[in-house]
DNA sequence: TCTGGGGTCCTAGGACCC
DNA sequence: TCTGGGGTCCTAGGACCC
């Protein structure tokens, strides 16, 4: 009876809205510098010392150690504009290591989960844990406990931001990473600030700096004198709505403290699927463009098949680099209606290639393909060919997913591309450049021996 | 010489229909 | 010379995230 009010009350107060009346506290846990954190802990000689771990084909700048912040590096600066100076401060440069992160990121994950009641994986190196019932103090011993075990356990540093939305909790751990007050603790716990405690806090963050903010709207919020998180959440309501849409509203909101942004236990299935990739040096033949799209479309069957579905549309799209001018410059792509939903990588294959045929044009350097999938369904949900025909023949169907099975398990288990379809070129000297690769420590037990 | 890859959501505007 | 209003559906493009 009592919490009816109570729950009516609240209601009231913010403006009629229909949230969850019982809010609960939110967890950001998020690895430090998460690729350099993971080749350190192979490689302990990289404490203390200015290291950055660059994109694929050794691009851009895309993780930096402390260090190497601190000399003034920029996320996603490109390389080969810095090298002299990367040299004279004697940075450690590193190729990025996917495998590698991505077996990390398992172990954080596995880590921390035991330790809260549910956990949602927002990202490679972010996750959010709800924590209902928790008191504040309970809070604090509990994100000081998940720092050190997942420092124990893995080796990685992370940092703990607590709040009653999303949005504040990134924001607070954005705090507990860089302010003063909290960087020691590498917590920050704002769930029993006052309101003008929390005023406080968000009139020191740099609106470019919320969740939700990107470049291009902080320019445009800059514009209309809105510089830091306190002033988005105080901006007329009718004025972010027009101006930012509804997502911008929800993160001025979350801010304000109502949470909006609702938790996603079970990650739903993707709707879309791409694999694209730059090459590690221009290509200008069909045949060598063909071998490309032949390998991404592998990879994206590979992913399509392991969430069980089938695509029904694919994408194929080529371009020459985005730094070419004039006459040098061409970029295109093809939609395709699949004749039956598949996920059959021949099949896939052969579609591409005709899709790439009618794109191609010759005399051009190209810098990158890709190819992408939607009209995503279950596997189990698709329509067969009722005239029981070509594709659509039941029998050929059910043989063609059983050879797709083997090869994935044969895949899986000796590693990426043993068996590969035959025009995918075996060669592939338009691959990716990967100089600096560090080597598969958590997933390969010979290049784990082979260093020590 | 060299500038990542993989996703999602939202909106505006065109096509089409009545 | 004149050329509605409102609905739906689709797509392209922009913005964001990591």
């Amino acid at each position: 009876m009592c919490s009816k009010i109570v729950g009516a009350l609240l209601r009231f107060r913010i403006g009629g809205w229909e949230g969850s009346m019982v809010q609960t506290p939110i967890a950001l846990i998020d690895c430090n510098n998460f690729y350099v954190s993971c080749e350190r802990v192979f490689n302990p000689k990289l404490h203390g010392r200015p290291v950055v771990v660059l994109s694929n084909n050794d691009g851009c700048i895309i993780a930096r150690s402390k260090e190497a912040k601190e000399l003034g590096l920029k996320m996603g600066e490109p390389v080969f504009k810095r090298r002299d100076f990367l040299k004279e401060h004697r940075v450690e440069i590193w190729s990025s290591n996917y495998t590698l992160y991505g077996s990390m990121s398992q172990r954080v994950m596995q880590t921390i989960e035991p330790l809260v009641p549910t956990l949602e994986q927002y990202s490679i190196d972010e996750a959010f844990a709800w924590l209902p019932g928790f008191s504040p103090a309970e809070l604090d011993a509990l994100a000081v406990k998940i720092r050190a075990m997942v420092n124990r356990d893995t080796g990685i540093p992370v940092s703990v931001g607590l709040a009653w939305t999303k949005t504040l909790a990134k924001l607070a751990n954005h705090r507990a990473k860089k302010d003063p007050r909290w960087k020691d603790l590498g917590v920050c716990n704002v769930t029993e600030f006052t309101r003008a405690d929390l005023d406080a806090l968000l009139a020191g963050v740099e609106v470019e700096d919320v969740w939700g903010i990107g470049r291009r709207r902080a320019e445009f919020l800059n514009h209309h004198d809105i510089f830091t998180a306190y002033d988005l959440a105080n901006a007329p309501d009718r004025w972010i709505l027009k101006n930012l849409t509804i997502t911008g509203y929800r993160t001025a909101l979350e801010l304000r403290g109502q949470q909006c942004i609702p938790a996603e236990l079970t990650p739903p299935a993707k709707k879309s699927i791409i694999s694209s990739k730059a090459f590690g040096r221009p290509i200008e033949t069909l045949e060598e463009l063909s071998q490309a799209v032949a390998t991404y479309v592998s990879r994206l069957a590979e992913k399509l098949r392991s969430q069980h579905s089938v695509a029904s549309v694919l994408e194929v799209f080529i371009h020459t680099s985005h730094f070419a001018e004039g006459k040098d410059r061409y970029s295109n792509a093809i939609t395709i209606k699949l004749p039956q939903p598949t996920a059959y990588t021949p099949e896939l294959v052969a579609q591409a290639y005709k899709g790439l045929e009618k794109i191609y044009r010759p005399g051009y350097k190209y810098a990158k393909a890709g190819v992408m999938v939607m009209g995503l369904q279950s596997e189990n949900a698709r329509q067969l060919n009722l005239w029981g025909n070509g594709e659509g023949d039941p029998a050929t169907l059910e043989r063609n997913k059983k050879l797709m099975e083997v090869v994935d398990i044969i895949n899986e288990q000796m590693g990426r591309g043993t068996i590969a379809i035959g025009t995918a070129g075996l060669k592939q000297e338009w691959g990716m450049r990967r100089e600096k690769l560090s080597k598969r420590f958590t997933t390969r037990w010979d290049e784990l021996l082979e260093v020590s």
